[in-house]
RNA sequence: CGAGGUGGCAAGGCGAUCGCGUGCCUCCGGGCAUGAGGAAAGUCCGAGCACCAUAGGGCAGGAUGCCGGCUAACGGCCGGUGGAGGCGACUCCAAGGAGAGUGCAACAGAAAUAAACCGCAGGGGUUCCGAUCCAUCAGUCAUCCGUCAACGGCGGAUGGAAAGUGAGAGGAAAGCCCUGUAAGGAUGGAAAGGCGAGGUAAGAGCUCACCCGCGGCUUGGCGACUUGUCCGCGCUGUAAACCCCAUCUGGUGCAAGAUACGUAUGAGGACACAUGCGGCUGCCCGUCGCGUCCCCGGUAUCGCUCGAGCCUGCGCGGCAACGCCAGGCCUGGAUAGAUGAUCGACCCUCGACAGAACUCGGCUUACUGUCACGCUCGCUUU
RNA sequence: GGCUCCUUGGUCAAGCGGUUAAGACACCGCCCUUUCACGGCGGCUACAGGGGUUCGAAUCCCCUAGGAGUCA
């Protein structure tokens, strides 16, 4: 994920729990702020587990948004991993992320029906 | 074969697709290269580096603590000494001073850092028994008072009819006083060196032999230490209690700090008024600065990775840690923080502990697999 | 990332190296009351873990684990 995407500074943290929207699973909470500009941060706590599970669950997330980073509203997004989010699998982190985008009511209409695109492109690799 | 000991090595790799950090190149589409650990961890030590005054003086505080060496330095490493553990290979040890001083040693025990409670022994005095001797007709009992350390004696008085009152070898029993003694005494972590013999009234290093420890002298060693001597002595433990001695030690830490653009010893609020306040360490000196406190105060770049660096040599010196020499190599530098997802087969245990944040040298802790040994012990077979 | 500190019953806590580790609240049982509350009596339960020093450790030292605070 680029630079240009990412949500970086903590006071821009702080504006998103203030001000944004929060919707959550089991192993998630998404909050969604409005924007004109596009970025998107993960917050993994000290209670996920250690530094190498925290990077671990961080790289998961940020692979599980990636796709739809051209297909969603633009906007302030944080995605807060609880500490069940250490033993979920790949798949399961990728089914709850979609999950809440569609929550969040933020897909744009052609991603809302179909596979995003990326998913779509690793399907027949999956069936091989 | 089993049980151990020591030392080393590795930390899944390969291919495909998508994706990330950094560097270089670019025809701006992208391409090429490279990208976590042995502990990156804990933050327990030591340094570099930066700022605080040039890093200052004294006291306090802190750290270390057998010896020699290595190292930039260290609480680290190597080699040795002493002690402890193990049948052994081998391992472990904050291992200076208790003979400078202070403190503490609960409970138990006679007694706790210095004696004398019991005991043992000698002497004194008391009572009782008492062969025998003197005296005598008989020779005793009760109460009261005084006295001595004394439930006992002595002296006196009174009463029972009156009066008066000896000596004693030796023995016994109890209690008392003085002296000697530290052998024995149920305790305790520790009891005044141990054990045996002599010695004695009883005893005692009082004397002797052997042993243990300490000190002196002495042999060897740079030294810790060690060998001998028998010259002197017999001293509780605790310093991870205070302390003494020796050595080291200024503070804060990259959120250190520097630069640029905004421009600033800044805006707002509260309090105070120089024998004061703050910084440099806790205090004093010295020195620098001049209100103090609360709250708010942007972004970027540098610091930031070439370094006490890594690899090779059967190189040279050294037992070794390590040093020297020669050749080769460049090997993360992020800043919400880069290694992931999916697929394939392989090792077949589906891969443990675990993620750099200024950088090094150690220590400690967590943890998987494997190898070597002309290392040890035991069993079996030949 | 650096620095500083703390762990004692279920909770809050005291504790000079020396008995069986105070105390309060809570909980349980009994008494009191027609019953509950209050009160009284009794009980229950702990030194974060592992080593070391010491005759003896909750206390002193080291390591580990967990938990706080602080520095922009």
């Amino acid at each position: 994920m680029e630079r240009q995407y990412r949500l970086q500074k903590n006071k821009a943290f702080q504006y998103v729990y203030h001000r944004g929207k929060s919707v959550a699973c089991r192993d998630l909470v998404m909050l969604v702020a409005k924007s004109k500009g596009m970025k998107v941060g993960f917050s993994v706590s000290k209670k996920v587990g250690n530094a190498v599970t925290r990077n671990k669950v961080k790289r998961r997330l940020r692979e599980c948004f990636r796709p739809y980073l051209g297909g969603v509203k633009n906007g302030l997004y944080v995605v807060v991993a609880r500490p069940s989010a250490a033993e979920a699998t790949f798949q399961s982190l990728q089914r709850d992320v979609r999950y809440l985008l569609k929550k969040h009511n933020v897909l744009s209409p052609a991603l809302h029906q179909d596979k995003p695109q990326a998913e779509a492109r690793q399907r027949p690799a999956r069936q091989n």
